[in-house]
DNA sequence: TGACAAAAAGAACGACCGGTCGTATTTGAT
DNA sequence: ATCAAATACGACCGGTCGTTCTTTTTGTCA
């Protein structure tokens, strides 16, 4: 049974995400959030000892999301190839969501959180490690499936298939370029093509 | 020659300029900017009529700095490849300066941004789109020059090639990741090889 | 050196910041 | 129905924000 309280909380993460993504971690003002769900400062606060653990908390919620939409589905499909162009896919589909101006929240608090020093930068770095970890290990099946060639260096894989998807947000996002996600798109084919076992 | 005016102004930028790159042009602070340049704010504000001037300003000596630091060199080697590897290198470089805590201030900038409106991200994107049309520029005499295949596509080049830089940024500043030069280098390796022209 | 302009300082502005406090209201279990 | 815990409130804290005004200091050049 959902308390009423852990309802708020969910409807708080809900909105402060969205306005994270907008204005960053930082920017994000707890005035201006509570003004939005229609309560107080203080019965905020209830919810959340500093802004700093709401911070942590929309990283975690926010990583629980993209594992949910972009992983978990991804993981339905065969082991290899098919598996690393869905997580693709819904990469892109993530990334382009029209319901969270601003964008990916990982992408704007890795810029913002780079040279800072913390808690929250630590949750980000570990969030983000996970990650790349989990994209290495993806390959890694692709390479024992023989869609992958032996030899392959996975974190470099891993790697560029992050870098392509920040150009795609770069390009997406600021550029506002019609041609982002073919570009991104060609990009990765690009990749798979030089990291293809031979035949 | 050069009036008192004129070298605060210089020295206000070059002070602000190191801020901005670390809490972003949002988040920069004339009290504080103002307080580590030992002037008062209102000293301050005679050289900017407002923090929005000072941010489009920001992005105009960020950019001249980079062709200066970035471009220009490069421009002493040789037209196509040399030139070309000579642009990334320097790039790294630029990303890498451990005077600039925050790292590149344009990347911040692009993803503090993407997302709003007004003067200030219109000057960014001209800026980038600028300097992303000098690149394809540069790829585009790397194919005259025979060393770049016919038929590539530069744009798409230049996309990529900036994407592997983002990539870069990201796993040293964030990740700190000790191979993220190495990442890099491969990376830009890779791109090049599949847009070599054939023997 | 004196006149005039440029540059910087100082004080104050309203708005908002993150955060605290004591108190009222609601909720869920007994 | 009762009562404690959970939840939310409004008022308020010291500070900082960007900005505006007036005044003083500094630099420039005849």
């Amino acid at each position: 049974m959902t308390s009423k309280g852990a309802e708020t909380r969910e409807r708080i993460l809900d909105t402060a995400f969205r306005m994270a993504a907008r204005d960053g971690l930082a920017g994000l003002s707890l005035g201006e959030l509570a003004g939005q769900l229609k309560m107080s400062k203080s019965g905020l606060f209830a919810h959340f000892g500093s802004k700093e653990e709401l911070q942590i908390d929309l990283l975690r919620t926010g990583a629980g999301r993209f594992v949910e939409r972009v992983m978990l589905p991804a993981f339905q499909r065969p082991r290899g190839l098919p598996r690393l162009k869905q997580i693709f896919a819904n990469w892109m589909q993530w990334a382009n969501d029209p319901a969270l101006p601003g964008g990916c929240l990982m992408m704007a608090a890795a810029i913002e959180l780079d040279d800072s020093e913390g808690p929250v930068r630590e949750t980000l770095v570990a969030l983000q490690k996970e990650f790349l970890a989990a994209l290495g290990k993806s390959a890694l099946i692709g390479i024992e499936e023989g869609h992958l060639r032996r030899g392959l260096d996975v974190d470099q894989f891993a790697f560029e298939m992050y870098s392509i998807l920040l150009g795609f947000n770069h390009a997406r996002r600021l550029l506002r370029d019609p041609k982002a996600e073919k570009r991104a798109r060609d990009a990765f084919a690009r990749l798979l093509e030089s990291s293809f076992a031979p035949d």
